[in-house]
DNA sequence: GCTGAAAGACTTCAATC
DNA sequence: GATTGAAGTCTTTCAGC
């Protein structure tokens, strides 16, 4: 994991559709060369797989909320009651109260509503604080810097 | 955008290195029509981009926290501010008080301290309430369901 | 809007330094 | 480890339906 490494991630974040003669000549590279050290990579699991990213509001979901989930109980083993619902985007389990944090996308606030319900279905959520997203300024993959 | 557009985006998210011909078969397709469906969803920017997933510990950043920034003015157009931070991989502007909830990335919480004083320095921020993350249960791409 | 085929470009591997 | 060159595969385009 040395900076040429570092700059071929940056590179490959910015376009994963880039060829390998493209990507190497960027980093002082031949597409061998890059192409062997982009294969490392994803064999050690720095690179877990390539993607596409796709804009929520076309795909009906252009409501953004963050929602603080309370809980009676641990729940450090709850994480496929909160995968079994689409609209979650991400959940984390965070420090201080028995609390896990999760991302949501919905279409309309009523929707919204709707997946508050879902969770206070999940068994030990004791409450939900919703926060509303107004404007998302950016978000970005993690920084190589 | 229909239920075949949708299709496409899903097994696309899943791994965008997919040949055509096996992408086009997955949703029942020759690899010339998922090919053209695909250039259209791009052109339409339903696809914003393709990209790679990066494993955020290999690239040191091991420590997540979501932070709550207050402020005593208002912070619509403090986006250049907060993208200036590298560890800041996401920064939202929320209803409520008038604040902006960021997410961030460090190796260590000695440097999740350093970002809050960075943040601290940004013109009208006069607060911020720090949540660390314990656990990921899961952070995946916008659901098409 | 889809199919099938052809041309060109890209990935991928082996040999070599 | 990196490079060069060759082989095989995939992307991309276009005429036809």
């Amino acid at each position: 994991m040395d900076d040429v490494d570092r700059a071929l991630i940056a590179q490959l974040q910015r376009d994963a559709t880039q060829a390998y003669a493209v990507l190497g000549k960027a980093v002082g590279l031949s597409a061998a060369a890059a192409h062997d050290r982009v294969r490392k990579l994803r064999e050690r699991g720095v690179i877990r797989h390539t993607t596409v990213d796709v804009d929520p509001a076309a795909l009906g979901r252009g409501v953004l909320a963050f929602v603080m989930v309370d809980s009676s109980a641990w729940m450090g083993e709850a994480s496929a009651s909160f995968a079994a619902i689409p609209e979650i985007q991400e959940a984390h389990v965070i420090a201080g109260a028995a609390a896990v944090l999760v991302k949501v996308r919905t279409a309309t606030t009523e929707q919204l509503q709707d997946v508050l319900r879902r969770l206070y279905a999940i068994e030990g959520v004791s409450g939900t604080q919703a926060t509303i997203v107004l404007d998302t300024f950016f978000e970005r993959p993690v920084s190589t810097d």
